[in-house]
DNA sequence: CAAAATAGAATGAACGCTCTATCTAGTGCT
DNA sequence: AGCACTAGATAGAGCGTTCATTCTATTTTG
């Protein structure tokens, strides 16, 4: 077994080579079919019900390769978890390309619209694992409380560019009930969904541009 | 190995002696005590991360003798949750006993109420456990959607007596709002509770009595 | 004396994770 | 061009533990 003297030389070399390269660039990819595997099994099962040695057969991978790219089923569970709460953060980022006069005047429905369009801002199946886990672990909690910060302000932004009052305040209305729809669906599956929805049009035009806070 | 020809006689006999008796009320009390101890570590460890043998040792009993009371962690997952909401239907019925005209001028300040007394009437912590559960488990789902719909009907019941109009719909919105409350609280723990609960007050008092549906 | 209560060892499967070994692909040197 | 070498990709057996469940045996109780 040879020994050469400049090792670390080559090591710092390679790394510097390869960043951002082919090489990178397929690292990520297969970091991402892991993901969807993953996330597979976590909702068909749960966080905890699913198992390390399930994920790396749906992916067709060896259980040793999976812990290659991913060093414990808790961070895969992070990474499975942040890459959903990235999603929830895009969905609302459609906001984002508003003027401030669209804004004003046609944002409830268009947050109807959203509500629609994907059946419900914070999607279901995995945002339950997520919140309950939530509970009791505490990185998944700050991962969780992180984004919900980042998702909050963008929202916020929108309604101070229409010059909306008190957006914090309404945001946190409108998220309330963002996360009250799909647990609702959950509890009651058979709901008249036209009808409610039909419903919830004035209740949403009045938390965002109402008169809500009595003056004291 | 003896047997004797009256066995089953004997049974029917223990059975109909014990029914209502000490012996059957010390078994409640002993499957209440599991209860308790199994719903303890479904909290810390959710449904899937808690184990029989944990629960049995805080319970200070033997798991086979677990066994005796609940055939299975299925089963014991279902009582428990079975348990769970029959509190959160426990916690609506407070309405129940009001008299017409109270209900018409002073339920958006009793729901606040309610919300404020129990920080929320749908439980957090094993809420999102079971939400997330229904969503794979059949059994699980079947209980939710069997009490969420008792729940509603009892509430609507309340709502009809003070002859208010669509009871349905307003359920259905201000339940809605009551998922969304913890879920929320959950992604966003530092929230204003206060101003945040200011700003609820004309919102749930739209949704109670105000004219929610356009009419066409 | 039978039934119910209770304990606890035993079982086999699954768990998360580690370890070793082999293979592949890229690079510098000759 | 071909050899030497290495980092990374990959497989899969194996580790110790825990899981849900069962089985047998003992004690308590009516």
């Amino acid at each position: 077994m040879s020994r050469i003297g400049n090792g670390k030389i080559w090591v710092l070399f390679c790394m510097t080579v390869m960043t951002g390269s082919k090489a990178a660039a397929k690292r990520e990819t297969r970091m991402s079919e892991i993901l969807d595997c993953a996330e597979n099994n976590f909702v068909e099962k749960g966080f905890h019900g699913a198992g390390i040695s399930g994920i790396a057969k749906e992916c067709g991978i060896s259980v040793g390769h999976l812990y290659h790219y991913f060093a414990s089923k808790d961070l895969l569970i992070e990474a499975v978890v942040e890459r959903e709460l990235m999603r929830q953060k895009e969905r609302l980022g459609d906001f984002c390309n508003l003027n401030a006069a669209e804004i004003r005047d046609q944002i409830a429905p268009l947050v109807i619209d959203i509500i629609m369009k994907h059946q419900d801002p914070f999607r279901t199946v995995l945002n339950f694992e997520i919140l309950a886990e939530a509970q009791r672990n505490p990185s998944v909690a700050a991962i969780l409380h992180r984004y919900d910060g980042e998702i909050r302000d963008q929202f916020c932004a929108v309604l101070e560019k229409a010059g909306i009052t008190t957006p914090f305040l309404r945001t946190e209305m409108l998220f309330t009930l963002f996360a009250g729809i799909p647990a609702r669906t959950l509890r009651h599956p058979e709901q008249e969904r036209p009808q409610f929805i039909e419903m919830m049009k004035p209740i949403i035009t009045k938390i965002l541009v109402g008169e809500n806070l009595p003056v004291k």
